[in-house]
DNA sequence: CCAAACTTTCAATTGTTTTTGAAACAACTG
DNA sequence: CAGTTGTTTCAAAAACAATTGAAAGTTTGG
């Protein structure tokens, strides 16, 4: 009970894109751009909205938005196609830039806010004038989520810098740690350098 | 037109659990969360559930559940009150073994299921006996983001281990790249060790 | 410049998550 | 051990987010 290879490919990418799907939810994106841009991803050609909206069971409307999304980001990019009526659209494959993109754009930005309302909190008890204990102790510990705010900063912007150019200097973070974890999905996988193509 | 110190301090609490909360809902986590661990981090006394709820707003139900999933991430602990009634609750302050304890627990079950379902898409298209060049391109590329997430894994894992034994093994983390920042609030925040408690 | 082909927008709908409020439950107290 | 106080549960409501579908807007070929 085989099924044609045709179909065991769209089985395959559809669970492909299922799964891009719930990571990018997870990540706080819409689960429709993970889903989307996987399909793309997995494709030869650059596909047209209509055969994505096709393929994903979305409407017109919700392809066209997250199309835009996703351009936006800068994961997918229109293709100029002479002779199409039809606009296509291809997955951009070089997604560590993206990532790292986005963690500066998206992540940076939210922990940035929350260091300067840290700030804002610790200034108002600032001007307390005779500050009890009480009050002492709560501007301690803001300055303990200031500080946690901003080593997460820190680490966040590391993260952002790593595969600056390519995935090659990954290898290097890589080997931060000195203990080798027990099980887990093997985790220095693949050759040494796939650089610009994931 | 300057308010008490009182209200000053509770206006101080009020935006720190208000920012807190848009981090862990940022985070996948929900607000409230955010906001009743704050509140309780920035109280010297262990509290109640009804004064948490009079002081977040939420239901003694909201309040309820939230301290339970609280508990169960080992973010608050019950404090076991002599001579009192109700019960009160404290903020567990070694954050960054909590943080560590919710990657491993949260963000490397999500990467793992994902590597499991791309090798699947993987292995179905093994299974095709003459694949044909379409074929062979959508296998290359469920490679491709198989590494990525096998890759992907290794950092999050990696990340768990910073911080194993309180923060000061990060002060190393810190230092991996060359480049220093332009903007943003400062990076390498803090005196040299505050390990245990932030 | 018109009509067809395609795309975008957006109010309404559907779906999901969080919060409420009240009832069931548990723990202590006199 | 009956009553009171405090806690948990859970169905319903509210708040929030994603998706649809149809109308408005573009583009292009004739």
């Amino acid at each position: 009970m085989e099924d044609s290879a045709e179909q065991a490919r769209q089985r395959a990418i559809g669970l492909a894109a299922e799964t891009m799907g719930e990571i990018v939810d997870f990540w706080g994106f819409k689960a429709s751009m993970g889903r989307i841009w996987t399909l793309l991803y997995l494709s030869t050609a650059a596909l047209p909205a209509d055969v994505i909206a096709t393929r994903t069971h979305l409407s017109a409307g919700a392809v066209s938005m997250a199309l835009s999304e996703l351009m936006q980001w800068g994961l997918v990019a229109r293709e100029p196609l002479p002779n199409e009526r039809k606009r296509h659209y291809r997955a951009e494959t070089d997604i560590w830039g993206i990532i790292r993109r986005i963690i500066r754009e998206r992540e940076l930005r939210v922990v940035a806010r929350a260091v300067k309302r840290f700030e804002e909190a610790h200034r108002i008890l600032e001007e307390i004038d005779n500050p009890d204990e009480e009050t002492r102790f709560v501007k301690q510990r803001l300055k303990g989520l200031l500080e946690l705010a901003h080593l997460g900063y820190s680490l966040v912007e590391r993260l952002a810098d790593i595969g600056q150019f390519s995935l090659a200097p990954i290898r290097g973070v890589l080997s931060w740690g000195r203990k080798r974890s027990d099980q887990g999905p093997g985790s220095d996988a693949g050759g040494p350098d796939a650089a610009g193509s994931i």
